[in-house]
DNA sequence: GTCTATAACGAGATAGAC
DNA sequence: GTCTATCTCGTTATAGAC
């Protein structure tokens, strides 16, 4: 019957959503690497073999909250993006740079899960790649986007990495020019290396004002990838 | 006597150093967060107990594995702002880039445990700052000399982030402009942004020829120092 | 004094029989 | 799904060798 069938999947949703939110509660207390389905089970009041009907394995469950993870975060991101539509290229790239900051403040412990250290003897599987790209992708509309208005700052390209632009222009946005392209990937590592300073601790005792000071870099990093007016 | 002194100190170090270089191994076998004083003992022939004579706790353990991590790294970023001595600015900064590039390459679990995900439980004590913080000074060296010589690219530094920028130079470098040691703090977060990016998988399948690509990101954020003629 | 070894604690994980 | 026997862990107390 398909009432009985839609309630046995909602209720089996329910359960799934359950055990990745005590998942992320370990992930929180013990980190990724002590990940264990048995301290999930135990907090669920459920037995461990009973948790392998949902996940196959203990790195099935790490997939699934890493893909989550990654979702959340893209989401975020596309949500920043799409309030500043209004605004010019730079703004609206200063916002999404905020929107993947104020995620990792929100949420330090999937960010470490994603962004973090590999999880020794865990390696992720293709099914995650479509889920990792999202902020990546929100970036590059920002950036394609600016390209159809007036002219932009030009970037340099030396020869020797000619090859490798085309490359990266041809497989992430052909329809960039490649210096863009090259520029661009630069600087979503760069967004990232200032996250993950802030959140792992490395800008303790050294940047105080630390919201105005992502702003400025977000905004510098925007002036990387050509998003001024020339 | 201070032969037998001598010998009985170098024993210990003997020993203290074989100690760490079976925790290292541990370090990139099972991660940080796993890594247990018996199974270092057991890989040693030692039993538990008797590594207590050298380390009073795991802990302590760990925040000597960070240290020499921090100065191996350190190190090798001082030799290569020497072996650069005679180079203009902009190709010193870069040969120190890739010199942190390459320890990371070289070093990847023990990067992981300076600038990867905190381990949970663990919070670093005032004794690595010392350690952690060569790196940064050899950036702070190289921008401070070529201050010294012919003029700079200017710098922007919005009114917002004036009070910030002059705390950061005040505490880390009273001899540049305030602009150059914010320019420079949000520099060495980026770089570690790129390393990380690359050690920690985020560039498979995007990035291709790495080398190149990274030594054009130092390019740039050489030129987000300033270290440019104008 | 300096070291190693034995034994033990309390807490937690794990494997297998039932 | 439950129970139990057997592992692991960090850490401490203690005793004895050098």
């Amino acid at each position: 019957m398909s009432t009985a069938q839609g309630a046995r999947a909602r209720a089996r949703q329910e359960v799934t959503a359950a055990i990745k939110e005590a998942a992320r509660g370990q992930l929180a207390a013990e980190g990724a690497a002590k990940l264990s389905l048995r301290a999930v089970a135990r907090e669920l009041g459920m037995v461990s073999s009973a948790l392998y009907r949902y996940f196959p394995s203990r790195d099935d469950l790490l997939t699934a909250l890493i893909i989550d993870a990654y979702d959340s975060l893209g989401e975020a991101a596309e949500r920043a993006r799409d309030a500043a539509s209004d605004a010019p290229p730079q703004a609206r790239w200063i916002t999404v740079c905020e929107a993947v900051r104020g995620w990792g403040l929100a949420h330090p412990h999937e960010y470490a899960l994603i962004y973090g250290s590999p999880v020794p003897g865990y390696s992720a599987p293709q099914t995650t790649v479509r889920a990792a790209s999202r902020v990546g992708l929100v970036l590059i509309g920002v950036v394609r986007d600016a390209h159809q208005g007036p002219g932009l700052a030009p970037l340099p390209l030396p020869a020797e990495l000619r090859p490798e632009a085309a490359r990266l222009a041809a497989d992430l946005a052909p329809d960039l020019p490649a210096e863009a392209a090259t520029a661009l990937v630069a600087a979503w590592a760069q967004l990232f290396g200032l996250v993950g300073f802030e959140l792992f601790g490395q800008f303790n005792r050294v940047v105080e004002d630390r919201e105005t000071f992502f702003r400025h870099a977000a905004d510098r990093l925007a002036a990387g990838v050509g998003l001024t007016r020339s």
